[in-house]
DNA sequence: CGCGTTTGACCAGCGC
DNA sequence: GCGCTGGTCAAACGCG
């Protein structure tokens, strides 16, 4: 019998779990036969001591010959004690600190390598600003965007405050763990606060292979970095992304392996909402709901919530990809309080928003939209300020292409990784699935290289200096991608 | 027969 | 406290 799924019931595997099991299965290798290679996925710290677990390993092997072991560790005990009293023993431990030592060299040098990687992401961003910039000033000389001024995305709104490369192996896009990337169909969740954002906080994070590996940021970082990473953690589990998208079938093939569960009639929905859950792994706590917009059949609203917690497929890398990316984004707090927040304004309201101000309940999590129903350039994002002090936004508009940004550097390194952050989890989604190609296209164009669209708070912006080398696209002045929080 | 879907029942949260 | 709603469960059912 299937029990529910509550969050604290699920096998979830935090960064800390994924560190103790690898760190405990790695010694349990040195005592049986010195292979570290099953621990390679998680951590490859395995690797960097090759020659000495062989070491460690063999002289267990030596020891036991003979011996009739129980156990290698008595054969270890009873041979230093019978046969090489102190030698042997002191040789491990001095062999033992040795590895420590060279442990943290290494350790040192990921850091090392972190901080020039972080360096050059700076340079990078501040050329791609630049251009962006001299590009909003030629398209507003032309009369584009109504003469508005060119709000840009605050640099703490597009920025993960950890480094982009952490750990052990290479990162890529996802919100993971998120443990919840709640995804909410707005059609039936209305008078929900919306925004439309730039991305904020995109978390960077490996591979896809682990969608909770958001989690092993702390595995070598700081206590405060783990206090943000568990902040994280909670806040994700609530977030839902949520995509609408032009589709004929019952439902979007993203890669995963899902089975329904349950279907029922939403309120304000003559649609039946459709409930799955992720089979792709037992636990996996990832689970899609699947309704067709009130107001347009051909619409197919996809709200995903929680992240895998086990190794995807590419396509459904991509799209795990996507949805973690901008529930991450989602949850770094550009939100817009409908009760304490400025509401939205024509300048930015969503095609959908009538629809949402239909629901009497605001949804339960916050959630952020993907509409993929707009045209050729359906994307736009434009960042608020959260409603709360957050570290990642301090009120540091970059709007005016004249006037130099006052971030530190650190700043703009890190909205430099959630703008490319935001653009990889575009192209994932268009690898994805062939039906969001055309709309994501022309997101991708809007992101990189779309004049700026301002916000009634002045604060708001167009992502910008997006990745180099891709082209650019006029912008319409419709809304594609919508934030929603309660 | 196994697996996935269907569907009514159940539960929890929320507003009145 | 009651009703509404969303979300989930699990037995029944269908299909290959």
């Amino acid at each position: 019998m299937e029990k529910k799924h509550s969050p604290s019931g699920l096998p979830f595997l935090h960064s800390d779990d994924f560190l103790r099991r690898s760190a405990s299965k790695s010694i349990r290798t040195l005592d049986d036969d010195g292979s570290g290679d099953h621990v390679k996925p998680h951590i490859k710290e395995m690797d960097l001591f090759p020659t000495n677990n062989r070491s460690l390993s063999s002289s267990s092997f030596d020891v036991n010959n003979g011996l009739n072991l129980l156990s290698s560790t008595q054969g270890v005990s009873r041979t230093s004690t019978e046969k090489k009293p102190n030698t042997e023993m002191s040789v491990l431990k001095f062999e033992l600190e040795r590895l420590h030592e060279e442990n943290r060299r290494l350790r040192s040098m990921v850091d090392q390598i972190t901080r020039n990687y972080n360096e050059l992401l700076g340079q990078l961003f501040m050329v791609v600003q630049t251009q962006a910039l001299a590009n909003n000033n030629q398209q507003l000389k032309d009369g584009g965007v109504n003469g508005m001024s060119t709000p840009i995305v605050p640099v703490q709104q597009l920025v993960d405050p950890r480094p982009p490369s952490y750990g052990y192996k290479r990162r890529e896009l996802s919100a993971s763990s998120p443990a919840n990337n709640r995804m909410e169909a707005v059609s039936t969740e209305g008078d929900s606060r919306t925004v439309q954002v730039q991305g904020k906080r995109l978390s960077v994070v490996e591979d896809g292979i682990d969608e909770k590996s958001d989690q092993r940021w702390g595995s070598m970082a700081d206590d405060q970095s783990k206090n943000e990473e568990q902040v994280s953690e909670v806040a994700l589990r609530k977030a839902r992304v949520s995509v609408r998208a032009i589709s004929e079938v019952p439902m979007i093939s993203d890669g995963c392996q899902w089975r329904k569960y349950g279907q029922k009639m939403a309120k304000g929905n003559p649609c039946p909402r459709a409930y799955y859950r992720c089979t792709m792994a037992v636990g996996c706590p990832v689970r899609k709901q699947v309704q067709r917009c009130a107001e347009d059949k051909s619409i197919l609203i996809t709200t995903y919530e929680a992240t895998h917690n086990h190794p995807l497929p590419p396509a459904a890398t991509a799209m795990a990809k996507t949805t973690s990316a901008a529930a991450a984004m989602l949850l770094s707090g550009s939100t817009t309080s409908k009760d304490g927040g400025v509401p939205p304004s024509s300048s930015y309201s969503l095609p959908y928003a009538s629809t949402m101000a239909t629901q009497s309940a605001s949804p339960p999590f916050p959630t952020i939209t993907l509409d993929l129903t707009q045209g050729p350039n359906p994307v736009h994002y434009i960042a608020r300020p959260p409603p709360f002090p957050s570290p990642l936004h301090d009120g540091y508009p970059m709007s005016a292409p004249d006037k130099p940004s006052p971030l530190p550097e650190m700043q703009m390194v890190q909205q430099q990784q959630r703008t490319a952050s935001m653009v990889e989890t575009v192209k994932a989604a268009i690898a994805s699935n062939p039906n969001f190609t055309a709309a994501l296209a022309a997101a991708i164009s809007t992101i990189v290289g779309a004049p700026p669209t301002q916000t009634n708070d002045g604060i708001s912006a167009t992502i910008n200096g997006g990745v180099p080398g891709l082209p650019e696209s006029p912008q319409l002045p419709q809304s594609c991608t919508t934030f929603s929080t309660n």
